[in-house]
DNA sequence: TAGACACCGTTATTTCTTTCACAAGTCGTT
DNA sequence: AACGACTTGTGAAAGAAATAACGGTGTCTA
């Protein structure tokens, strides 16, 4: 075992998508090379923490020259598995999952929302976003179905443990929690929790 | 001079409102008093650390008993600024500026959206969670008379800068701002990148 | 009221991050 | 082909932050 990522600080993972960003935006604006000292001014941040950040990962740049844009993007793409699209599905469509399925800012790049639940009966039924809002005791099945293993959970703060508990038995894999609540999970499900306001 | 915060590290201060939700919650669950011990286990963090990021603006606990929730909690509204509302505006009412003007979790506690502009003569006059849309022109006269001091900025990563460029004009003393991009401000403007993912 | 226990605040220690500094590689020019 | 201007990747140093450890104080029970 031990196979993929040897001792990556969480940190620095935290700051790949910053620079896909950034990256993302100097591609179209058709920018080819860019050095880490350019990079760090547009981010503010040390070009020394950027080189190091990357150098995690592999060996990316040239020198002399920097890093070719493109290449990097694809690169930092492929570690963050947004070549993919992921298959998503949402927990909650009170008004923070409506927000979240409304605004594709709020996923993250590489995930796609494709399916809906909602505990109360009232939203079951109701299209949010294009997906009909499905009651949970669809869950497994969808989940199987569709080969879904990653849950966006926007529900209260009470319901979010008895509702991770619920996916986590239904064996997904990844959980991004936008509940102020920090959840119990077992070790081998990747538990993101998420404060839209930091 | 040198009389408020001597030496907070900015992360301790960016864990205070996780405290204030825990805390909020167990008030209304009618807990009374609470120790580093257990609102650590319901944070997922050490006791000493909070123990530690407490410490750092007062002595709020009993010795062999724990923290009074209500007293906590007051004391940390203090310090966060949260007793009173601040009127804050909302420049940008894409898909974004919407989800956030209509989804209160997406702002701090403690401010109050009371304004929105947008530069977009399409969107202005519209009506938009209770607010008229203005246009950016009537900015300066706005936040004058209704003495709004913070905005929050969600517009396109390529207008970012120019929107904030022109609140720093009309005095806005703190900016939230969403957009993927890290602008430049004079120092005596509070700027705080909000990237709604992490 | 004494003894056992619980828990805070703070100092000491360890661990994690960031920054520095430089050898080595790349390019363009002469 | 040799030089100069740049820039990477990386070990080592410095700086921050998290954790552990503990003295001291308060609470509860009997």
């Amino acid at each position: 075992m031990a196979s993929d990522t040897p001792q990556v600080p969480e940190v620095v993972v935290l700051r790949l998508p910053l620079y896909v960003r950034a990256l993302t935006q100097m591609s179209q604006d058709g920018t080819n090379v860019i050095s880490s000292q350019q990079l760090g001014a547009r981010l503010q941040m040390t070009p020394a923490q950027i080189r190091k950040d990357l150098s995690y990962f592999g060996r990316f740049g040239k020198q002399g020259r920097g890093y070719n844009v493109e290449f990097l993007l694809s690169e930092l793409g492929q570690i963050l598995g947004l070549n993919r699209k992921w298959p998503a599905c949402l927990v909650g469509v009170g008004r923070l999952g409506r927000a979240i399925i409304n605004y594709p800012g709020f996923a993250p790049e590489g995930f796609h929302i494709v399916a809906a639940f909602d505990s109360d009966h009232e939203q079951v039924g109701d299209t949010v976003g294009g997906l009909k809002v499905m009651p949970m005791a669809q869950l497994r099945d969808t989940l199987e179905r569709q080969k879904i293993a990653i849950a966006i959970v926007a529900v209260p703060a009470q319901e979010a443990q008895s509702v991770i508990d619920d996916l986590v038995d239904n064996d997904v894999r990844g959980i991004l929690n936008y509940a102020p609540v920090a959840p119990q999970v077992p070790m081998d499900v990747v538990l993101r929790n998420i404060d839209p306001v930091l």
